[in-house]
DNA sequence: AAATTTAAATGATGGTCATCATGTTTGACT
DNA sequence: AGTCAAACATGATGACCATCATTTAAATTT
């Protein structure tokens, strides 16, 4: 059977954000082209029309994540240069039960994955990493810009590591209280307010 | 064929070794019970003598490489304060081409396949989480125990983080740049040296 | 309205995987 | 010395997987 153009786009697209989120929650490996399809409201044989492989799929829906992380970064640094870095970190380690695995940064649930599949993945993977990294940059107090870069490194390994930590932790309370940490330590002149 | 009592144990061994290396390198789909026997040096018949299931040895494993980073911290550890708290940081964000994939921190490589996986894994990482950041904190300057417990805990997130996002990064110049800005900002009395 | 195109469905293929049943050898114990 | 069973090997089973060939039917074009 065939469809609209327009319900075409849509299928692709809803492809894709399923399995963004899939991805995410289970693992390149967790979740099988038949699956994601079924998830989509479609069957497994109209994949290879939308993409040419799983690994095309994997590196369009990666990017696409982290596209949308970026916008969202954007959006929340449109505010004092003070706010903004609050803003960030406060929306990065907002609490577990939030949304589970599925809505969870990439950086975070799918970078051990990425680094060991390689391929067009890691390199859109690492281009959307440093384009959050100007952007957390950018709302980052220094004296220089490098200054400002290195602090937004070292803020941005501590929220990846603080979720990475906290979803992989079995105890609520212990997963609560790393983020907890993190929205403390990791906001506007780090450490220093206390 | 028979094994002496001895070799079964060290045959045993093996298996935990190679497995919590392959694990760490491929991930836990990444890598199966044959081939796993296999690079152990044994067929895959023999795995169900020693492990209840592939889940048995993910649990053993992770366990293992727990405990095995605990050690390498506590000996770290054993020097004054502020020396043990720079030798930690730089020796867990030494360069990445020194060991690939395979000699990274279990808290690195695992962590999200931990939080999908669930049951024991999950249970022996939290474990062993809780008792490296009380290693951490042991070498951490605060007020109060509470307060070194919040420092630590933000460490410890900026190191797992920095190792991930370097890790995942396609550009080597990149992946030592994160590296390096860790090295710097995670030290002793982080952020306010320069 | 007929012809063409194409999205999606159906179903098959070859591969891989975890697990287990069974066979073989030989240490360990009587 | 003789028996037993532990340790491992071999091979099978059934499930799942990515991919693709073929078919179906509807959207688009003529």
């Amino acid at each position: 059977m065939r469809v609209s153009k327009d319900q075409a786009a849509e299928n692709r697209a809803r492809i894709i954000e399923v399995a963004s989120q899939q991805f995410r929650q289970k693992g390149f490996d967790g979740i099988g082209v038949a699956d994601l399809m079924k998830n989509a409201g479609l069957t497994h044989g109209g994949f290879y029309g939308h993409f040419a492989s799983k690994d095309d799929l994997i590196a369009v829906s990666c990017d696409e994540a982290m596209k949308r992380s970026a916008e969202k970064w954007s959006e929340l640094a449109e505010q004092g240069p003070e706010e903004a870095l609050t803003a960030i970190v406060s929306s990065y380690l907002a609490k577990s039960h939030s949304g589970g695995l599925a809505n969870s940064c990439t950086m975070a649930m799918l970078a051990p994955d990425i680094a060991r599949h390689g391929g067009e993945v890691q390199t859109n993977f690492t281009d959307g990493t440093k384009k959050l990294l100007e952007i957390l940059a950018s709302v980052t107090s220094g004296y220089t810009d490098a200054d400002k870069r290195e602090k937004a490194i070292a803020t941005m390994a501590g929220l990846v590591g603080a979720v990475v930590l906290s979803r992989a932790v079995d105890d609520p309370a212990f997963a609560d209280e790393i983020l907890s940490a993190g929205r403390k330590l990791f906001g506007p002149e780090e450490g220093s307010d206390q």
